[in-house]
DNA sequence: ATAAACCTGTGAGCGACTCACAGGTCAAGG
DNA sequence: CCTTGACCTGTGAGTCGCTCACAGGTTTAT
């Protein structure tokens, strides 16, 4: 199998495929033309990383628990301890943009009330800035 | 006011300050020695970066205010758009993420009851691809 | 034979910093 | 007066996970 056809059976983008290749994720065999072919081993491990991936496991991560298969170890320990270190990380990540919306939500609730400003020299923006006007 | 005087002042980075020069959001001038001297008036345009920073606009946005204000333009109008804009995708970020942070839990409490897999040559972690031998 | 539709490796762009590096400047202390 | 150390400068590169562009090679169909 080839990268484009690897990449439709998987509905990823066939870049990322070849971005995967690049970055050692993937290692196929290459023909005599050298296009790369894709076994079933290949394939089975694409479906791995794209489910880490789905877990939140960086590529770094994927990349350790690959060397971990390879090299006849259980990747389990690892995965364990990087999806614990990831999960704070995102949890860290959610409580910052949920602040941000509510953050976005309030002014833009609050601008609804203010006019446009005309530019007065002491302000950028006093939508922005908040009034002093007041 | 150099760099590093206006980075303590307002708790940032002063990379950051630099960057921002760099990219054209802070014009200091400079000194006979080449040093950067940011004015009162700098001080406050960097206050207003990093206030429009915390509503969510990206640096580019933020450009584009300075240029309404610059050019003598009220920025409302586009700072009304732009939020909406980031307000959207905003939303939309934290909507993944939500997701991730549940699929992530979700992985954690099932991996709990489940033991490390000694690798068996169908899979590379069972964890992450879920268990085949049931 | 030629065109279309694949494939390849490589380089660069995204966003907002952050760090490293080489070299210039300045104040204080001996 | 001179050295030391703490600042400053511009520039280049690294972060992350793609995604796209480009130039060129291969295969397939007409
Ligand atoms: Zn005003
Ligand atoms: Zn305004
Ligand atoms: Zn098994
Ligand atoms: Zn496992």
């Amino acid at each position: 199998m080839k990268a484009g056809e690897l990449a439709n059976r998987f509905s990823v983008n066939v870049n990322t495929v070849r971005h995967y290749v690049r970055s050692g994720l993937l290692s196929p065999d290459k023909d005599a033309s050298g296009y790369h072919y894709f076994s079933a081993e290949e394939e089975r491990q694409l479906a791995f990383i794209l489910r880490a991936r789905e877990l939140g496991f960086t590529l770094d991560d994927i990349r350790q628990l690959l060397n971990d298969a390879t090299s006849g170890e259980s990747p389990c320990p690892h995965a364990r301890e990087l999806i614990e270190l990831r999960l704070t990380e995102a949890r860290q990540k959610l409580n910052s943009m949920q602040s941000l919306v509510s953050r976005m939500e309030s002014a833009v609730r609050e601008w609804q009330a203010l006019p446009d400003c005309a530019p007065c020299g002491d302000h950028i923006c006093h939508l922005i800035e908040g009034g002093h006007h007041e």
